[in-house]
DNA sequence: TGTTGTGAATCTCTTCACAGCT
DNA sequence: AGCTGTGAAGAGATTCACAACA
């Protein structure tokens, strides 16, 4: 999808891009980071392709949305293509996020997050549960429920993630659009309804492992 | 993709269903399992759609995997519904489950899933630390790495849940392969490499962040 | 020669549109 | 009249195949 804006004589080109290959991008950077920290420096398509566990075709053709130049013989330089991906990416300024939902899940989301990720952090988790709030945990305060609009302002949080049980979802979600937020990635086995605009991604942990358990089933039955 | 045997002169047709059928057919499991409990005997298609957050026509087609039949102004009947789909989905008898990694990740799953999920049981937990053998959290037992080949064989377990960090999720996953699994749901940010025949299905929760960030990104910028 | 960059072909998934049933 | 079931069209994602290049 590309939409083109004459803005005062200028033109700006807005490639929304697929969103597969969103996905695969944010792998190729995470690998190329890998990469560079081993001192590598030229990469080629396949190589990607064999750490990312796809083909050489799929990376190619993922990096025409990035503006890249590999150089045949040589590939790619290592340090250029995870930069020109975090372009197009364009989490490059810290990004903030509020996390409600305080249980296993939640806490395991705020430690292996703010251990890792630098441009996307956790900055405030919520619960329904009050007793749970005035902590730290894992670097990252906890509120109530009644502060979220509040919090989500004052520190412009952009993003949320919903851990909260499935018939609660949808009413969380409603409060973090109405305080702003326009993106969601919910773990609620629970599909939320949101205004047009607010981006939903979800994680069926349920479905995944159903998921697995009908594929390798089928495989079995296919030998 | 549909395979027909023909055994003894009785004809087997396999029909391995589409990757995002399954996921949906997943999910609208549950929601007829809600709609049972609340006492619904009948809904339309239109009607599952707008639970599922998708269209009604996206709804039919995937009931064509399922050996159905609604009844035009009258709709499915819930509970034959969801049967029929049970038996696509081929989960009906009780699948166990091995997770490797006991950190805040696992025992999310644990406390989460051995509520929920009647036939899907997790099992069997084990950990490389051997300080967390021993013990039984959320239902299930844990142990050492050195019995999951003794175990798995053991309890006919059939799939594993992958959430250790990233460099030790290969080397988990060869063990759980050898020890004769056939599917793995892998939570660590690394692909695996396994020998055909072996389903894997990867939650990659950085990846997924990193999508909502972009998209409602642009989001913003296409308004 | 070996690898990149990309049009074209293929495959997969979703939506449309409408015949057929009750 | 209203909804189901499905062929056919459309959109999206992947693979193929090859010209261009260092």
């Amino acid at each position: 999808v590309k939409k083109v804006t004459n803005l005062m004589g200028v033109k700006f080109i807005m490639n929304k891009m697929a969103s597969k290959t969103v996905e695969r991008l944010s792998l190729y950077r995470r690998i190329l980071s890998e990469m560079e920290q081993k001192g590598l420096h030229y990469i080629h398509s396949h190589q990607l392709a064999e750490l990312a566990n796809n083909s050489s075709s799929q990376v190619r053709r993922d990096l025409m949305e990035v503006d890249c130049s590999g150089v045949p013989r040589r590939g790619y330089n290592v340090s250029c293509l995870k930069e020109k991906i975090s372009n197009v990416l364009k989490d490059s300024d810290e990004i903030k996020i509020a996390l409600v939902g305080i249980g296993n899940l939640g806490r395991a989301l705020l430690s292996y997050f703010n251990m890792r990720s630098k441009n996307l952090k956790i900055v405030a988790a919520f619960d329904s549960d009050s007793e749970k709030a005035g902590r730290v945990i894992s670097g990252c305060r906890t509120y109530a429920m009644s502060d979220l609009k509040r919090i989500v302002k004052e520190q412009k949080i952009g993003l949320g993630i919903i851990t909260v049980s499935a018939d609660n979802a949808q009413k969380v979600a409603d409060e973090l659009v109405e305080a702003g937020i326009c993106g969601i990635l919910n773990f609620a086995p629970a599909p939320l309804k949101t205004p047009k605009g607010i981006h939903i991604e979800r994680i069926d942990i349920t479905t995944s492992i159903e998921k697995v358990a009908y594929f390798s089933e089928i495989n079995k039955r296919l030998r």
